[in-house]
DNA sequence: AGGACGCCCTGTTCGC
DNA sequence: TGCGAACAGGGCGTCC
């Protein structure tokens, strides 16, 4: 489930690949990912352009266009992005392909169809239009804590609001509860500054920890729920065992041992 | 403002 | 064995 992590390194990935090449033709496969703009429109917006750079903010990629504005990328669920040097093995769930004159190609390929594609004039306007909070990995320890504790609503659907900060979904917002030792039910406005500053700082290193094992879990240093995370499984640090409940309609799993309820 | 749903979508898993 | 229900999950919309 592409979070900030995954997103990130889809980022990374991008920018090592299709910046500078010459767009020849965007060939949309299922226009049911396309956001606020028509095959048509979004043809003529590419062609003849070229991507310049990648930029992410939360879970949204911009493919900055060398004529200004950008494509936008949402992977939702199961969306994800590569670059084929040839001919690529036609999957049923590509749902977008970009040619470059170079023969490489841009696939979009997403299962479930919760991803989006579309088109701004700038990253920060996209930012503006959806009202996204600040990106999760740039936001300081001081605007966090302020918006995360205005609301009254518990920690863990703070988290996952994307309007708060951008680019924390369900897993990372259990795996911060856990390193924080923070119930996921307990209300964000109840939440002392200090203990949201510690969410703040776990929520920076745990992404960071993600991005550096390559979004492997299994790489996730010792002590990371992410590692096995689901219910009845061994608490990371040994105190029981990990429990699941609905907060916010997402699914949370903690450890009720480290993480004792409000 | 926030909670409780429902919907979108499809592959997997579970229960009978 | 086989079928349908439940589930997962990000984001958005609706109603209370």
């Amino acid at each position: 489930m592409p979070e900030l992590p995954e997103v990130e390194l889809a980022r990374r990935y991008l920018e090592g690949h299709v910046l500078g090449l010459a767009i020849s033709r965007v060939n949309v496969l299922d226009q049911g990912i396309l956001e606020s703009i028509g095959p048509e429109d979004l043809n003529s917006c590419l062609v003849g352009q070229t991507f310049v750079a990648i930029i992410r903010h939360g879970k949204q990629l911009f493919l900055g266009l060398k004529g200004g504005g950008c494509m936008t990328m949402h992977f939702g669920m199961t969306g994800s992005a590569c670059y084929e040097e040839k001919g690529r093995v036609p999957d049923r769930h590509d749902r977008l392909v970009i040619d470059f004159n170079e023969k490489g190609h841009l696939v979009f390929n997403d299962q479930r169809k919760f991803g989006a594609i579309s088109y701004a004039e700038s990253p920060q306007a996209f930012i503006e239009q959806k009202r996204l909070g600040p990106d999760a990995l740039m936001v300081s320890k001081k605007e966090f804590v302020e918006r995360a504790i205005s609301h009254r609503k518990p920690i863990k659907a703070t988290l996952l609001d994307q309007h708060v900060v951008a680019g924390i979904g369900n897993l990372y917002s259990d795996e911060v509860l856990f390193q924080t030792k923070v119930h996921p039910s307990i209300l964000s406005s109840e939440l002392s500054p200090r203990r949201m500053g510690h969410v703040h700082r776990a929520m920076g290193e745990v992404l960071r920890a993600s991005i550096d094992a390559r979004s492997d879990f299994c790489l996730l240093p010792e002590g990371y729920m992410l590692r096995d995370r689901s219910a009845g499984a061994p608490c990371p640090r040994g105190n029981g065992h990990l429990k699941a409940m609905v907060v916010g309609g997402r699914t949370a799993f903690f450890c009720p041992s480290c993480q004792p309820s409000p």
